[in-house]
DNA sequence: GATAAAATCACCCGTTCGGGTGACGCGCAA
DNA sequence: TTGCGCGTCACCCGAACGGGTGATTTTATC
C-alpha cells in the first residue's frame, strides 16, 4: 500500500511539473487554474475513495454454522438427491457418449493422464476429446467446463 | 506490480495529453476552465474510486449466524436448499478467507489470472494461496481441490 | 512493542493444459 | 459406394499451472 502512496505522490508531481511547463510555454501564467486543478483533483479524489469505501463496505459474508440440539436426533442424514441427468440438453450441445466420459472424469478432479489410463485411451485421445468438449461448452478450462456442466445439469 | 506502473505510466500520459489539448483550448475558448475542471474532477473521481476499491478488497465482515439443526426439518429436503458452508470444516482445514475466496474463484472456472484481476493482486499471489490450498486439501490440481471442497460442504 | 498469523509479491523450473493440425479406422445411412 | 459422425492417435507450441524458496508488509493479539 505505501506503495501505491508513494507512485500516486510521484504521479501528482509529475504532473504539477508537468503542468507548470505546460503553463510556462503557453505563457498562461495564472496561478489560479493550477490551484484550481488541484484542489479539483484533491476533492474529487477523496470523493471517489470516499464513494468506493460506501459502495464496498457493506460486503457480508453469512456463514451458517449448524449447532446440533439434540445429539441423539442427528442421525446421519441421507440426503439422496435424485440427480437426474439433463439429457436434452447434452443433446442440445451435441455432446457424445465418450466426451461425457471425459467429461466426468474431468469434474472428478483426474488429470488427463489419469483419464487415459482409466479409460485405456491415449493421453493424446483425451486431450482430443477435451479440446472438442471444451468448444461444445464454451469453456476455456477445464475448471470452467465443469462448472458450465454443472450450471448446465450435465453433471450433479 | 509491472502491470501497475505500466497503468500508471499511461493514465500519467493520457492525463497529460488531455490536459494539454484542454490547455490549448483555453487559448481559443474562454468557457474551457469549467471544461478543465470538469475533466479533472472526472479523473480523479474514477481514480479514486478505484483507489478505494482496492483499498477495501478484502474488508468483509464475516457474520457467524448459529442455527439449531433439526433433524426433522432437514429431512424433507424440498426445493432451493440455500447451502450452509461449513464454517467448522473450514476452520479444521485451516483455510483463511483469503484462501477460500480463491477457492471460489478457482471453483467458478476462473484462471489464476483472472482471479488476479479480480482481487486486485498480483497472479504469484495467487499462485502462493492456491498452492497452500491444495496442500490443505491435500489436492494436486485445482480441478481436485474444487472436488475436494465440495464433498468437504465448503462450497456448493 | 513484541509476536504470530495472514497476506502479498517475486523468481525459477518443470509439468500440465489447451489450440491447431493432420491422419486413420469403423460403422451407419444415404 | 460414398459421405459423415465418432473415436482414436500423433506432433508442435505457447499458455497456464504447480512446487519450491525467500522476502516484505499488514493485521491481530497479547
Amino acid at each position: 500500500m505505501k506503495k501505491t502512496v508513494i507512485v500516486y505522490g510521484i504521479l501528482g508531481g509529475v504532473l504539477i511539473a508537468v503542468l507548470k511547463i505546460v503553463e510556462y510555454r503557453f505563457l498562461v501564467l495564472q496561478h489560479s487554474l493550477e490551484i484550481y486543478g488541484g484542489i479539483v483533483a484533491l476533492l474529487f479524489s477523496a470523493l471517489g475513495i470516499w464513494l468506493g469505501l460506501k459502495l464496498t463496505r457493506t460486503r457480508e459474508t453469512v456463514i451458517v454454522r449448524e449447532v446440533p440440539v439434540d445429539v441423539e436426533v442427528l442421525v446421519p442424514v441421507p440426503v439422496a438427491v435424485p440427480f437426474a441427468r439433463n439429457q436434452t440438453r447434452l443433446e442440445q450441445l451435441g455432446i457424445t457418449p465418450r466426451e461425457f466420459g471425459i467429461l466426468e472424469a474431468m469434474a472428478a478432479g483426474f488429470s488427463n493422464r489419469e483419464i487415459a489410463e482409466r479409460l485405456f485411451v491415449s493421453e493424446n485421445t483425451v486431450k482430443t476429446h477435451a479440446a472438442r468438449l471444451f468448444d461444445k461448452l464454451s469453456a476455456k478450462r477445464r475448471t470452467q467446463a465443469v462448472q458450465r456442466a454443472k450450471e448446465a445439469g450435465l453433471i450433479p
